[in-house]
DNA sequence: ATCTCATTATTTTTT
DNA sequence: ATAATGAGAT
């Protein structure tokens, strides 16, 4: 019965016209003193200061309270955007202006949807359980899409593709038409498809131009089928969860009517990074006829927009006010972030864009103390690493200003991933711990995958794409040939594959070994399809991965990275217990790829630039401020002017993460392409105020750097007094072969922690999942610790080790309790 | 089916 | 330089 969807609220369960107060808002429980009381109190007119906004500075505070009409929020860094938002959610459910299910809040990521409920929740109890309409565009497309699925030609139990099912399945597209799938990559074509739904193109839409450009003018064709195919494959893509509900609401005015009355208040987070379908999305559920409120409350920062390329439009957050006329427009420019140099370093960088709304952070918590914006300069990346590595060891012995500071609070934030393999490098050879966030995530892994079809076509029996990732994984005979015949038997009936194979049982036109091949696939899943609804999910998860032969694949697989799939496949079986059914759990993985991370270690994170949005540490560390890199050349090439307005935008978000401490490298030589190149140092550091940055003149070990100090042409002037023997072949070669030496100290040394988020196949011989390290050696090392030891963990205390897994020690600790962690953590007592 | 050789691209990333 | 992908050969 229950299908994963029966828990999404529609109109039904409540009236359809609200009353402006609400007798009984909400049955949940409330927090003591709470929001209840205080709503009752602001019913009968007598108001006292609600206890959430104080605090609120009266920019915030109006932000908060201005509850009719549409609101512009400029929000700019660390001027408490989050709090506004979270708050107003607040304040419209404790004046009782709204029901919980009748606020729309939008946001682009789960992470920040995640926080946003978390802190409603703090804010209101219980109430924002009640709250179905906060999250992503995404999600809250699915939810609008699942419940209308057959206007759009789809049943409503859909399935998601991502972008790997997407091209793959672009690609039989392509030699279907007899394409040359070398010359027209299917990769090119998705990522063709993803920029025109960002725009909210469908396939009639296109501009003729882009239409021609592939496949040999056949573009719109391609894309017609592919929508086609998507159609029989009863699937979606992530544009397809925009672009659907916009051509309901275009088409059924009725239904946009029902929603119109349902939403009485929408927010949106991160503004400035909508594309033009989240736009048209977004106006059509808020624009409402003449006279009637347009409770719209838009949050942003132009200054933070850097997602570009990926579609999002400045222009919706400029001309905000013309879409909904009458628009309240206020500015938070009250920073509680950082120290004012780094505000006036951030700011005097970000006033060199032009086509800004123009924002000034201030601070009135400056301190003589405070320290300026550093500057260093470094003779390559190597070295660059290596002193930011002593930096961050100074920092954290505490002999900089005699305070210890945790890892946890630093950070450094890289223009491109390629530059965080030197500092990886040179933190396992410190044994600095470090974390990487960001890249290819859990869910995106061959196994997990492959995991995932098998699920997929369990649930979904049309899934076509899934059944054609496993039939032959782990390898049964079923090669190119039979699954081409049932390709083939299939698209002639029209009819979905594994319903074909079935049938190709009765008749004579695979050979003997395939058909018994084919026919143990069917039963297999037919025996688990029949067991999908009384079975727990997790039991049913285990038996499918064990009867299909793919565990067991793995486990026969003498490759270094077997083991480590199999924990993967472990953790995924164990991620499910979380939800109720295989379907639910399945609907959350084709939305929710990203990672818990592991807070209890202490370590230094290394992301993007772009990854650290809306985080903050007290120390950042910017490497890699050159020309070229950052600004990066290929923004330039294709951007012109507004490719280097969103680098140097990038550049004020850097700063800005900065609390206390930024530090800023460039270098002069640094190996691109595998080959070294003398590099400029970045136009951004000119665009520094002197007030508030020192340029460093002792760190580099090739000396005088920044000692000149003069303004010549540049602060950061290139200069020629490096030795040029640095750049011959044999120091190159020299260099090259350090690097290498140092790779294969890795893991060697313990106590070290590295964790990945995300990054699992890419990182030197290790993986990691949410935090633990995975199986790196788990068969030829055998623990060091028996049952029953008595040892000690940085963080979690004394304990005894009782049950020992590979190098994973499951541990009682006598104060934290059980945890699992990795024996490198912990040491005999 | 598996392995080897060659070709290619190499900013940023969510859903 | 390098890593990852894909085609062709064995």
């Amino acid at each position: 019965m229950s299908n994963g969807f029966d828990d999404i609220p529609f109109f039904d369960e409540e009236p359809d016209e609200a009353p402006r107060r609400p007798q009984q808002p909400v049955q949940a429980p409330q927090p003591a003193g709470g929001i209840a009381a205080r709503a009752m109190a602001a019913r009968d007119g007598n108001r006292p200061p609600a206890a959430y906004l104080n605090g609120l500075n009266p920019e915030q505070r109006k932000a908060v309270e201005t509850v009719d009409g549409p609101v512009l929020v400029l929000a700019g860094a660390g001027t408490g955007k989050t709090r506004v938002l979270t708050t107003r959610i607040a304040h419209i459910l404790a004046t009782g202006s709204a029901y919980p299910s009748q606020i729309l809040a939008v946001t682009f990521t789960n992470k920040a949807a995640r926080e946003m409920k978390e802190r409603i929740g703090v804010l209101v109890g219980e109430m924002v359980e009640g709250m179905p309409w906060l999250g992503t565009f995404h999600s809250i497309g699915v939810k609008l899409l699942r419940r209308h699925a057959e206007l759009v030609g789809l049943r409503s139990d859909f399935t998601i593709l991502d972008t790997d099912d997407v091209v793959r399945l672009i690609k039989q597209l392509i030699q279907a038409e007899g394409l040359d799938d070398k010359r027209w990559p299917a990769r090119q074509f998705a990522g063709m498809i993803d920029t025109w739904k960002n725009k909210g193109l469908g396939p009639a839409d296109i501009p003729e131009g882009d239409a021609r450009a592939f496949a040999n003018g056949k573009g719109r064709e391609l894309y017609h089928a592919y929508q086609a195919r998507l159609k029989t494959l009863n699937a979606c893509d992530f544009g397809d969860l925009l672009m659907h509900p916009i051509s309901i609401f275009r088409n059924h005015p009725d239904i946009l009517k029902d929603y119109h009355a349902r939403f009485r208040y929408i927010l949106v987070d991160e503004y400035q990074d909508t594309n033009t379908a989240q736009y048209m999305w977004l106006r059509l559920l808020a624009q409402r006829p003449k006279g009637v409120p347009q409770n719209v409350c838009c949050v942003g920062d132009d200054d933070q927009s850097i997602y570009g390329w990926r579609g999002a439009e400045v222009d919706n957050i400029l001309r905000f006010d013309k879409d909904f006329p009458g628009a309240v427009i206020i500015k938070l420019e009250r920073n509680y972030r950082s120290t004012e140099h780094i505000l006036g370093a951030a700011g005097h960088l970000i006033a060199h864009n032009e086509g800004r709304l123009g924002k000034t952070l201030f601070t009135e918590r400056a301190n003589d103390d405070d320290e300026k914006v550093v500057v260093h300069a470094a003779w390559d990346s190597e070295e660059e690493a290596r002193a930011v590595g002593e930096e961050i060891e100074r920092l954290q012995r505490g002999d900089a200003d005699g305070k210890k500071h945790n890892l946890n609070d630093m950070a450094i934030l890289v223009r491109a991933s390629f530059q965080m393999r030197e500092f990886e490098d040179r933190f396992v050879t410190l044994g600095l711990n470090y974390r990487v966030i960001g890249g290819p995530r859990f869910y995106e892994r061959l196994e997990i995958r492959d995991a995932m079809a098998y699920f997929r076509l369990v649930c979904q029996p049309a899934d076509d794409l899934a059944l054609e990732r496993i039939i032959n994984t782990p390898k049964r005979g079923l090669g190119d040939t039979t699954v081409r015949a049932l390709h083939d038997y299939a698209r002639g009936r029209d009819t979905p594959m594994l319903a074909a194979a079935a049938e190709l049982m009765d008749t004579d036109e695979l050979k003997p070994k395939a058909r018994k091949a084919l026919f143990d696939v069917v039963t297999d899943f037919r025996r688990w399809q029949s067991l999908l609804e009384n079975t727990p999910h997790t039991e049913l998860a285990e038996q499918i991965l064990d009867e299909s032969g793919y565990t067991a694949m793995w486990q026969n697989d003498k490759s270094a990275e077997a083991p480590g799939r199999l924990e993967n496949l472990k953790e995924l079986i164990r991620s499910m217990e979380a939800f109720e059914s295989m379907r639910g759990f399945l609907e959350h993985v084709s939305l929710v790829m990203d990672a818990e991370q592991n807070e209890n270690l202490d370590a230094v994170s290394i992301m993007t630039l772009h990854s650290a949005k809306g985080l903050e540490f007290d120390t950042v560390f910017l490497p890699g401020w050159e020309e070229g890199l950052f600004p990066h050349q290929r923004a330039l090439d294709e951007g012109g002017r507004s490719g280097l307005e969103e680098e140097r935008r990038l550049a004020y978000v850097g700063l800005t993460r900065a609390k206390r401490r930024c530090h800023i490298w460039f270098v002069s030589n640094r190996r691109i392409h595998g080959l070294w190149q003398s590099t400029l140092p970045s136009r951004f550091l000119d665009e520094l105020p002197p007030a508030h940055v020192d340029v460093s003149a002792s760190d580099s070990s090739y000396g005088g750097y920044g000692g000149r100090g003069g303004y010549g042409q540049s602060r950061f002037d290139k200069a020629d007094s490096f030795s040029n023997t640095y750049s011959t072949p044999g120091w190159k070669r020299a260099q090259a072969n350090k690097t290498d030496a140092t790779r294969n100290n890795w893991g060697t040394r313990s106590g070290h922690a590295v964790e990945r988020i995300g990054y699992g196949e890419s990182g030197p011989k290790s993986r990691t999942i949410e935090g633990e390290l995975v199986a790196k050696s788990t068969s030829d090392t055998p623990s060091k610790f028996t049952v029953g030891d008595r040892v000690f963990h940085i963080k979690f205390g004394n304990g005894n080790v009782s049950a020992i897994e590979g190098n994973k020690l499951t541990i009682d600790f006598d104060r934290a309790g059980q945890k699992r962690v990795l024996e490198g953590f912990v040491e005999r007592a």
